[in-house]
DNA sequence: CGGTGCTTTGAGCATACTCAACATCAGTGG
DNA sequence: CCACTGATGTTGAGTATGCTCAAAGCACCG
């Protein structure tokens, strides 16, 4: 992992990061935690800035980042939340091309951008591991712009759901209990349709016995397969 | 480029592929040209699919190809047109992660995955200029996730068509001069709109005198700063 | 308790979709 | 050269999905 600050000593040294399959070795771990700093953010702050000179890489520590682009009128689209073990920033641009907000007290760790190619440049290992995040973030966007283009509200949100649900799978964690730490406007912002959609949609995936939401912030997933269903096609829920 | 075949005599040996500043040294070139071969692909064939084994990377010499995906029950999202000089199936997975079927006539050149691997292994330089061009396709993805998310029909095809524009003035062609080679159906699957809203938000423009579209596959632009304020803001057409 | 912010629910509306007819174009063969 | 055909594109009428505006319900916190 890019963190080498966690827990250097307890596990072996690997991104956290998707997919990436190849441990760092401990050189480029020893490189990349001499020019790290760590950077805590609260909820609701602005970690980098659509259009601002792109000067630092970060990675996500502890908690939750949503990152987004703005329409000249002020409409917005989240393109993604960042979990821990995510990488920020690797975009190609001179400038940030999203804006990156904490949603919840967020932990970073921070590389200076120049520091971070120059190691990048000794060691072509962590460019293709690099080359790897940046391809699989690829694919997944691909995959939201088919949903963003071609999906009902209700297959989005079963989408969304069933993500998260994975995400937790993949951390070891309970997939059928959905922690939201975003606020429904921001599933909004991310599923391309309004907060009283949003809250409509969750009340219907409700009624059909899908899913339980006692609270606002936490979804249980009764019918995983169901949510499955829902989610790739229209046959399952009109 | 990679494409080293088409004019090795005659022009410095550079990607012309997406935003790509460097050029690759003769020993690089040199090695890609070894381990490629042309590929001729009528319009209206499939040169890989969603899904299957992953063995194969290209480069776009000569037409037009796009790029979707699918949903269990059919519907499809173009996620981009990719032109000559751009590269596809540079996504991570072992696996294709869309369909890539011809829309024109078209020639490409193809690079066997486990060699242009070792090639890339060999040479830091390609992997970080492969990871520049991912990482500028991931910013138009994310681009069009904004566009799908959150722009009315209007908005989404004048964006489109100075996508198109600008693309042509980056080839040193007429930007106000846009040929069409894709569908109507074409254009929709990649806005996330319908024909029928394509062709209509079409003679919107052409009634806004923004547009000429004398013959169905080239449009002539009338006024691009109007295009533009269109494409961006709510403001300009409602 | 009484706020404030977030979420849910309701009623009416608008944008884009569906279904259908018609027009235009490209290619083919008489 | 024209008539025919199939594919592609345009236009129209009615509809539905999701949006807007508005009000009421909750939960967190002083």
């Amino acid at each position: 992992m890019l963190d080498i600050r966690k827990d250097q000593a307890t596990s072996p040294q690997t991104f956290q990061g998707v997919a990436v399959d190849r441990p760092l070795d401990s050189e480029v771990s020893h490189q990349l935690f001499c020019i790290s700093s760590i950077r805590t953010v609260p909820a609701k702050e602005v970690v980098f800035c659509q259009g601002e000179p792109n000067d630092h890489v970060y990675e996500v520590i502890e908690g939750v980042v949503k990152l987004y682009m703005l329409t000249a009128d002020g409409r917005l689209q989240i393109t993604g939340f960042a979990y821990p073990g995510q990488i920020l920033a690797l975009d190609a641009d001179s400038q940030y091309v999203t804006t990156a907000e904490a949603v919840t007290q967020t932990k970073l760790c921070q590389y200076p951008r120049a520091k971070f190619e120059r190691v990048i440049d000794e060691h072509p290992q962590l460019a293709r591991q690099l080359f790897a995040i940046v391809a699989q973030d690829l694919s997944a966007a691909r995959s939201q712009m088919l949903l963003l283009g071609r999906k009902s509200a209700t297959e989005r949100l079963a989408s969304f759901l069933l993500d998260l649900s994975q995400r937790n799978a993949a951390r070891g964690e309970n997939p059928d209990l959905i922690a939201l730490p975003m606020s429904r406007g921001d599933i909004g912002d991310y599923l391309g349709l309004t907060i009283e959609t949003v809250s409509r949609t969750m009340t219907k995936l409700r009624q059909l016995g899908v899913l339980d939401v006692n609270q606002h912030r936490k979804v249980v997933i009764r019918d995983t397969d169901r949510l499955s269903d829902i989610a790739e096609d229209s046959e399952f829920w009109c």
